[in-house]
RNA sequence: GGGUGUGUACCGAAGUGGUCAAACGGGGCAGACUGUAAAUCUGCUGGCUUACGCCUUCGUUGGUUCGAAUCCAACCGCACCCA
């Protein structure tokens, strides 16, 4: 019987996010024999850019990493990117970045530290522990880190990491010493976040493995000078130290990789037509302004995931147990219609970072929306009922009410003046196309809005199509 | 610096004096069918108009012409080659 420490692997391997992996044996016996007296395990990091005030569901995988580790019965550690984030990561990108300034930085991590706080649990043996890497790139010299460090690195190797190559084959896309370095920074990371806190395995995704390497590389470098000073937690009797008979300890560091999330349509994932899907609804706890993503659209989107990514997703990104996800790939396989798998997926994450009151809020809203029957495609029978959902998540203008007087106004134009159509043509094709309704009733080409369209709180609801909303205020 | 190309709508790409709001493909939006999928089919895709039609647009600015995306000039951008 394993032990849930060693089955953090093969719990990767079922979920198909072990991309790829140094050591894999030796790791595997690593993570299930920590050293007595370490009650919270191995402990594994991952890093996060603080580009922005929150992250991306592109951004989630690292972080569910970091909770199955957790999970396994070991210590996560997250790094934000304070330091690395002042300089830009080349991987991936085909053009320089635009430098932050460090208050940028600084506040962008203390907005995205809700996300982890949410996910990760911060108490107990296995505390998850958060640092920012400014706090030692910060004050690293120049000079210093060009002696202790850059020494190590060899520019042959360096421009020979897939990263750097696209940049320097580019002729008109170069890339700046600044992003060249970017890699030793990464790589004195986890130096420095194993020589202090004794982090032995790095994770990161399948674009990051070559910079991990590097990291590994330094360790093993740098760190022949400090074990020679016997750093206690180098001292682990239990580890495997087959590899390098007179420096053991300099072996037991690992990194290890997922695959990157792929659709099967090949389009990218997290981007929807209005923009990307981000974890947080709102810029901080106390504003109250509709922006990001909300609950609603955040609970869409994982139910609208297309049936061949469904059980793919239920593996990367949720925590139920390998059974219930053969369960429901087998429900799905037998009645697709039913959709259980993607209503399992939807609710499991928008619990997972939106919390249960919220979900039962989205569960509601949607139920009215889209159920048959339900309040929005009632078809004639009884008030329209808005969802309260809708009023902090669809788009809302606000309009003068006199122009609902009398005859009120054409529905062309009122459409024109919303988020729904571009101009009054749109707005007509629209109509004309049985596509618009108001309060939940298809719309005739020539309707108009008076007062008597108002719903009670001085509302009028417009949907374009089956999903797009638009809320009209009218004072 | 020299040469040769090239610039058309959201993107790609036809169009080389009037019949051009501009073929075709992709994308997008909507409808039908379904399951709030996928695939398929249909419509729309510069603006205003119930409509006839009108207005603005083919890198920019000028010019030729009754008439210009199309011809001329200058300028700007991009690509490749030479230095």
């Amino acid at each position: 019987m394993q032990t849930p420490r060693q089955a953090f692997l093969d719990d990767l391997r079922f979920r198909g996010q072990l991309h790829q992996c140094t050591h894999e044996a030796e790791l595997a016996a690593h993570l299930a024999s920590p050293p007595a007296g370490t009650p919270g395990g191995r402990r594994a990091y991952a890093g996060f850019d603080p580009t922005a005030d929150s992250l991306t569901i592109g951004n989630l995988v690292p972080i569910i990493a970091l909770r199955r580790f957790q999970l396994a019965g070991h210590t996560p550690v997250v790094v934000m990117g304070g330091g690395t984030g002042l300089i830009g990561d080349p991987s991936g990108k085909t053009a320089e970045r635009t430098l932050r300034t460090r208050e940028e930085v600084d506040a962008n991590v203390q907005a995205q530290s809700r996300i982890f706080r949410r996910i990760l649990d911060f108490t107990g043996p296995t505390a998850a522990v958060m640092v920012n890497n400014i706090d030692w790139l910060g004050g690293l010299s120049y000079l210093d880190a060009l002696r202790d460090v850059g020494k190590h690195f060899s520019v042959n190797m360096m421009i020979q990491k897939e990263s750097v190559k696209e940049r320097l084959h580019n002729r008109d896309q170069g890339i700046s010493y600044t992003e060249f370095s970017y890699m030793i920074l990464q790589a004195y990371d986890f130096y420095h976040l194993w020589k202090t806190m004794g982090v032995t395995l790095q994770l990161g995704g399948s674009d990051q493995f070559g910079n991990i390497v590097v990291g590994i590389d330094l360790i093993r470098r740098m760190g022949a000078r400090d074990v020679m000073s016997q750093q206690p937690w180098l001292a682990t009797p239990g580890a495997p130290s087959s590899r390098v008979v007179d420096m053991p300890q300099l072996d037991a560091v690992f990194g290890a990789t997922w695959p990157l999330v792929t659709k099967s349509d090949g389009g990218k994932f997290g981007k929807t037509e209005s923009g990307a899907i981000w974890l947080t609804a709102r810029q901080n706890d106390a504003d109250t302004s509709p922006c990001r993503t909300s609950p609603f659209a955040f609970y869409q989107f994982w139910l609208n995931t297309a049936d061949a990514d469904v059980v793919k997703f239920l593996k990367t990104f949720t925590f139920l147990s390998h059974e219930e996800i053969t369960d429901l790939a087998a429900r799905h396989a037998a009645d697709p219609g039913k959709r259980e798998a993607h209503a399992a997926l939807a609710r499991h994450m928008t619990e997972l970072l939106h919390g249960p009151e919220e979900l039962e809020k989205v569960e509601l809203a949607t139920k009215a929306l889209f159920s048959k029957g339900g309040g929005a495609d009632g078809g004639g029978d009884g008030p329209f009922v808005l969802p309260e959902d809708l009023l902090s998540s669809a788009p809302t203008t606000t309009h003068d009410k006199a122009l609902l007087a009398g005859q009120g106004m054409p529905l062309v134009d009122l459409l024109a003046l919303t988020s729904l159509a571009k101009s009054k043509t749109e707005a007509r094709t629209n109509l004309s196309q049985n596509a618009i309704s108001v309060n939940g009733r298809l719309a005739a080409a020539d309707a108009r809005v008076t007062e008597a369209t108002l719903l009670p709180g001085g509302l009028i609801a417009l949907r374009r199509g089956k999903k797009t909303w638009h809320i009209t205020k009218w004072a």
